[in-house]
DNA sequence: GTATATTGTTAGATTATTCTAACAAATTTA
DNA sequence: TAAATTTGTTAGAATAATCTAACAATATAC
């Protein structure tokens, strides 16, 4: 009889895998540096760890060279993402907390292994497709949809677009959001672009009229629509 | 500057507090092999943790003596149950979850440190006194109310009494009830009791009536309503 | 292209949590 | 009460996760 024991990954892998994932995805190669500067550990840390997930199999790592997730750390720390962005949206949908508040509580609820929990989380909001933040939320298997949003900062003026997602979501800048009352699911009008800058006016809601700045543009991904001309 | 950084109880310190606050409710006093056996661990474990807890200032212990929770320590473990039984009822009445599958799911949710999460499901139940099965919630200063409820086994024939808790929840004994459709609140009237082997029978829901070992009846606890000819 | 800075590694130590082996104290049984 | 059993303790070791100090490799700057 084969006694097969495949041992779970601890809370603490299970965030190395995570930041491994997420460092991926916004920067492609990942070095040691950045993975302890990410999680707050030294960098002898980080490496000592990333030598354990290479034995269980998780990641590839050679010396000097960035760490690669192997096909089986992407989708543990796929299935991790997923618990969290479940948690993200059911505390703001199911519990009324606000999107700038869900992050830090999706943290701790992310690593429970019970998966009759999020199973039922995911039953009772109708199997969301992405997070408060527009984050995508992987499957059960680990598979990510593409969203392939742009950035704010490459509309056009005239152009009408939808705010989608965000590609930052720090409490400072989702506070500056509500403050503006820009949520997920507003239309936008492109009203003006500033040369100097990189500017962008908009009208939204049906009247407010906002400037956002470069830097708040670059963050905010939309679904632009079809230029009415069919200029494609 | 006083910098005095008091440090959190890890999981394990909290598992090890809630074993000895479960453990000393159910049989006074706690020696090590009860705590080691309760939490699966070998006796030189849990009598080095207890150590460690009593340097932390949550017990007191003696060698060769049985521990002995400090208020400190009972406040922290009355804070992880009120946590675990909020979880419970939160998952029962807000998630559809059966009451015999929430404890499992609820030993993980109780190490969750964000209070707000706690605070909202307590606030979205409207504030409960008891869990699923009929155990009070500490409230959040870890006091406990005192429901002093009656075992089924104390009930003369003739009374009528409504089931409120349960000194025994495990998955075996919920899913007994369910089968005879005993849910708490539920109203039975003692038909009559066997001299012999102390089961009793009883009706309810109307219509219902159903043969209860003695077993059984220790494990159900009941509110006895006053006995109309007013013996007492 | 050398000097400087950054990044990464190794070695060695620390703390938390656990174990087994060996022995000691307390309790139960006969 | 003496023997047997149970309970508890100490000692010593193992693993996980972390650190600092010292050194090595790679990358950047002049």
């Amino acid at each position: 009889m084969i006694n097969q024991i495949v041992q779970m990954a601890s809370t603490t892998e299970e965030n190395y895998l995570k930041a491994l994932f997420n460092l991926a995805n916004e920067r492609g190669e990942v070095n040691i540096s950045e993975l302890a500067n990410q999680l707050e550990v030294s960098m002898p840390t980080a490496n000592s760890m990333v030598k354990t997930l290479q034995k269980a199999g998780s990641c590839i790592y050679e010396k000097y060279k960035p760490v690669v997730l192997t096909p089986k750390g992407k989708k543990e720390a796929a299935l991790i993402v997923r618990k969290h962005r479940l948690t993200e949206m059911f505390l703001v949908t199911k519990m009324g907390f606000g999107w700038e508040e869900v992050h830090e509580i999706a943290e701790q609820v992310e690593h429970i292994h019970a998966s009759k929990f999020f199973e039922r989380m995911d039953e009772m909001m109708g199997y969301p497709t992405v997070d408060p933040h527009g984050s995508p939320i992987p499957d059960k298997q680990g598979r990510i949809q593409d969203l392939q949003f742009k950035s704010l900062s490459e509309a056009k003026p005239g152009q009408e677009v939808i705010l989608a997602a965000l590609s930052d979501s720090s409490t400072e800048f989702l506070e500056y959001l509500n403050s503006r009352k820009l949520t997920l699911g507003t239309e936008l009008k492109i009203i003006s672009k500033e040369a100097f800058d990189q500017s962008i006016v908009v009208s939204f809601l049906d009247s407010e009229k906002e400037t956002l700045s470069q830097k708040v543009c670059e963050k905010l991904l939309v679904k632009i629509f079809e230029s009415k001309d069919s200029s494609q």
